[in-house]
DNA sequence: ATTAAACCCGACTAAAATGGTCGGATTTTG
DNA sequence: CAAAATCCGACCATTTTAGTCGGGTTTAAT
């Protein structure tokens, strides 16, 4: 069905709600989970991941929460979804270790997807959480 | 991890395959099968759905099979992988139908994410069959 | 006609990924 | 020391995906 998980909408939920609190202030993984009836747990452990990965920064304790890391426009999609989902490969053999097909050379799709991998990989980084919070207008791909 | 399904995946490969044979040859699943290893009911099921939506022609009876239905330009990723996976959807919030959240006015990324998902629809759109039996040079994509 | 080889198709099972829960630990404020 | 937050691994439930099975239809060759 090619879709976004549950995990990453909600970390691009929490990430853009964020970015629109006054600056600086500290902001629970409660409150938003509360904010838009998402689990707690899950919201706690999305956002573990954003700081492990240094998008945001934790701070621990009572009166504890997070706080944006980075500038909004620093921010882009294929970042949090890959901090979220792990590594983005749309198809199996991306890398040449972990592929049985390509070493019996019966795949006959590995290189060309390579390409597109990488188109795939620019297209996502292309779009910042600055982006996604200014609901950005409609643009076009051009291929050059 | 946002991949393509194993399904789209062989569809890519039986359809690539079809469009280095012969022209107008016609083509068995098992013939396919049995060349990627592929298990030949998947296979077959697949080539019915890409024969359903006309991208390949079917040829019931024995000495049958599948012809290409189109020129290699004519056939898109999008096309192939919305016809084996269904729709490609980013966000479970792309009908305003189907989305409990956008209702109660909670879920914040529905319209920017609809600009995206029109984005990478086009972008799925833009790479043909051909393309990937061309093993399409690196491009960039722009943007206007 | 009969058989064989292919397409056709829905229902089912198995395996994997995802979504969500639980229990408990650590850190900081008051 | 208690409360409130982050932290984290292990676990279970649900959904999606992958693959199997059984039976049907169409066509060509004998």
């Amino acid at each position: 069905m090619l879709r976004l998980t549950k995990k990453s909408e909600y970390g691009i939920i929490a990430l853009k709600y964020m970015l629109n609190q006054p600056p600086d202030s500290i902001i629970r993984a409660k409150e938003i989970s509360d904010f838009y009836h998402i689990p707690t747990e899950i919201m706690a452990k999305i956002m573990q991941k954003l700081a492990r990965k240094g998008i945001i920064k934790s701070c621990q304790g009572s009166k504890g929460g997070y706080v944006l890391a980075k500038d909004g426009a620093q921010i882009s999609l294929s970042e949090i979804i890959e901090t979220i989902d792990g590594p983005v490969k749309l198809v199996e053999c991306m890398d040449d270790d972990s592929c049985a097909c390509t070493q019996l050379n019966y795949c006959n799709i590995s290189d060309p997807f390579k390409v597109i991998q990488k188109q795939f990989t620019q297209f996502l980084s292309g779009i910042s959480l600055a982006d996604i919070n200014n609901e950005l207008e409609i643009q076009r791909v051009v291929w050059h």
